[in-house]
DNA sequence: GTCTATAGCCGGATAGAC
DNA sequence: GTCTATCCGGCTATAGAC
């Protein structure tokens, strides 16, 4: 063969073109269903139902449940990290960072299903076999490292407080914050996730929140 | 029939008499696999082959895998209250309460699977239609409520640090503490649970830790 | 008390008609 | 591209022999 057989020549560039309506669809109801039930008690029955089609229809776009939540990951990390880039890039001053971690817990928390995708799924990648697995390690050490990057620039404009460090500063913001989603998760009316993380911020830096 | 036909008169008084030993045994390796593979990944099965036994026969101890990982739950509570109650009970002085903390930490670090068990069912356990929602409700609540009125004695002795109330510290403590266990189940090299802890309670408080 | 056999269900995935 | 029919596997749980 010379060279892949493209079925029709006219299609739009792309391998995504065709069919990107429903192909979102299923990515929306994949994202909230994982999200409510998280990734082994998820069902692509209740993802079909969701969509209104049929569960082997599914496949048809993506090969197995596991791609499915591969690229219902993608692409959210996608988005998150636009998000991110915008909050943390819109800080020119380091003073103002604070208020950016403030702002995508506020916008997690307003998007359903979002929390709950990340935390669930977290804690169930630690399970042996899991498919994301190596993800979730990956994920952790790179979100450390960017918080990080981002108090490293607090401590440079001296605005740490005493005795704490960049390193502690990433590692138990990212710790507080999923705990008390999780507390959040199992009760909602429990706690307050964006207060706590405000008050947790302003004790461990010196910045105007 | 007249009364209840107890097979043999001379039989240890309890329910729990008889066979204690293969109940224990179910109960250990119930605790090991829930632990690493969390409720609906871990089967009868699996528990089964630690004991050395048909999957069949556990059911002629713990009626249905729910009553089993009850049971589970029930025995470890009473346990880890034992610890909990020790710790904080020899701590007279309020200002040793944060160090009681620690020991518990270190404690839940040392005995194998502990810590996956309950943050692992934690997490499951948001999902709906989970047989133990109901249970870690309860629980965190009560964990809150048991680590808010800690605080507050260190509160009473003016050691809790300026702005912080024993509500926060309770919630916070709770948080960072189940976050951090999160991402050392994840990456196990990634944090030190037991040092982070120390940190954030020694940011909270004015005790010597 | 422990086993074998098996029922009954639900999951993901495949084959193939339309 | 969507469906029906089906396979195959895993799971919990029951029935009943020993």
């Amino acid at each position: 063969m010379v060279e892949n057989s493209t079925t029709s020549p006219r299609k739009r560039r792309g391998p995504y073109a065709k069919s990107d309506g429903r192909r979102r669809e299923i990515l929306a109801a994949a994202t909230q269903v994982f999200g409510v039930n998280g990734y082994r008690a998820g069902s692509l029955k209740e993802i079909a139902a969701v969509v209104g089609m049929n569960p082997t229809s599914l496949l048809h776009y993506f090969p197995t449940k596991d791609a499915l939540l591969q690229a219902v990951l993608d692409e959210r990390d996608k988005v998150s990290d636009e998000v991110a880039g915008t909050a943390v890039g819109a800080a020119a001053d380091p003073a103002d960072l604070p208020k950016a971690f403030l702002l995508i817990a506020q916008n997690n928390q307003d998007v359903p299903g979002i929390i709950g995708l990340y935390t669930l799924l977290a804690a169930e990648s630690a399970t042996p076999g899991h498919p994301t697995h190596e993800y979730f390690v990956a994920r952790y050490e790179r979100v450390r490292e960017q918080f990080r990057r981002a108090f490293a620039r607090l401590e440079a404009a001296g605005l740490l407080a005493p005795g704490i460090t960049a390193e502690y500063a990433a590692a138990s913001t990212l710790g507080l914050w999923d705990g008390i989603q999780m507390q959040w998760m199992i009760d909602p009316d429990a706690v307050d996730v964006v207060a706590h993380l405000r008050r947790h911020l302003s004790m461990i830096t010196l910045a105007e929140i």
